[in-house]
DNA sequence: CGAAAAAATGACCGAAAGGTCATTTATCAT
DNA sequence: ATGATAAATGACCTTTCGGTCATTTTTTCG
């Protein structure tokens, strides 16, 4: 005597598809400029099945961004908050995450709509902020203090700034959107780089 | 017998004013939403006037983030190529000159603009590429080879990415539009640690 | 099987905005 | 002054979607 609907799984198919889409035809040609024919195309169903699932195209948008959540992330909390390891090794494992971020275009793409569109769309903006911003600078302030407490650090700038540990990811997003055609970016490289000099920054005795 | 314009100076006013006018709604409505009857509006001028000058909406675009050329980047590129000071001087002078970008809302503004909108023109990320991003480059790649021949210096990786030197530069200008309402960002505390680790990282004696 | 309910469709509507151009206004030469 | 020229205007045209909903298709259940 069931009465939900014969299909949980394709229904779920239905929107995953949809949202596929629209990140693919929102990332390629912005926001305003992504066409709902198109998306729907992409999607192989009609433009009327979208209203099915999300109220309107700014919904979609929001369904689409908050449907990027980061589950790596809260593997790397969960890390944090147990620590056996070192504040050095929790920030190489800080710098894993951001390489893995950076390589996966699908969490890219996200990224630098967020970056694009959330001065207009003040919920995506807040959205993002809450589930990976804030997120990811309360894991760097705890690194940061752990270290200090522990007597390898010997400085916290970043603790004041998380900014300046996840700052490569940022570049890493927008850089491959907007300036890889001209120039390429080796991002793992550059975040590489980045910890590198973290560590030193860190760690270096008062001179 | 002059036969050109009669305003000369009115002429490039009321282009300055198109532009300002134009940086305004881009930025606010980003480059589809923004209207050229409000543009129009907002520089004192009609509609058709805008096409007087301009061929098209993605013209002015363009015309507008080519009218915010970096002066200052200039100033800076003669100071490192004349060179009386060292190295980490000169890098403190890369962080003010940071600073200030971050400080004015236009260049702030600008380069947002091209960060989201520049996927999609590839014209806007080619200029800024050139004019901004490669001079940038350049002057960081100087410095800290400069410092690497005098001996200040022990260690290259802005060498290999100089998007590490600026890259607190870009996070001020995406922060500053998109998660400032969320958090507020002190942009030149930011920048001003950031100089800081960077100085230490690179000075830092082989361990 | 067949009726009823649910899901999906896509032709259509209306609003919005980029771009045009006939008309108006301001400037200049004589 | 006045005709000629250039600049500016804004009503209008046209196209492009976001969103709707009557119709069709699929599924469910007695």
């Amino acid at each position: 005597m069931g009465k939900q609907a014969r299909t949980p799984q394709a229904r779920e198919d239905r929107v995953k598809a949809i949202l596929a889409a629209a990140l693919d035809q929102f990332s390629q040609a912005g926001f305003d400029a992504a066409r709902l024919d198109d998306i729907a195309a992409q999607a192989g169903v009609a433009k009327g099945t979208i209203y099915l699932y999300f109220e309107s195209k700014e919904r979609l948008l929001e369904a689409l961004v908050a449907s990027t959540i980061s589950a790596p992330l809260e593997a790397l909390e969960k890390r944090v908050a147990a620590s056996p390891a070192s504040a050095s090794d929790l920030l190489r494992d800080f710098g894993a995450f951001m390489t893995q971020a950076a390589a996966d275009p699908d969490r890219r793409r996200v990224m630098h709509l967020v970056f694009s569109e959330g001065a207009r769309f003040p919920a995506l903006a807040r959205f993002h902020h809450r589930e990976v911003i804030s997120r990811g600078s309360a894991l760097i302030r705890a690194i940061i203090a752990k270290g200090r407490a522990s007597g390898e650090f010997v400085h916290d700038e970043p603790e004041r700034f998380p900014q300046l540990a996840f700052a490569p990811a940022l570049v890493a997003a927008v850089w491959l959107h907007v300036f890889d055609p001209i120039e390429k970016l080796d991002a793992s490289g550059l975040i590489e780089a980045h910890i590198a000099m973290l560590l030193r920054a860190l760690t270096r005795e008062v001179l």
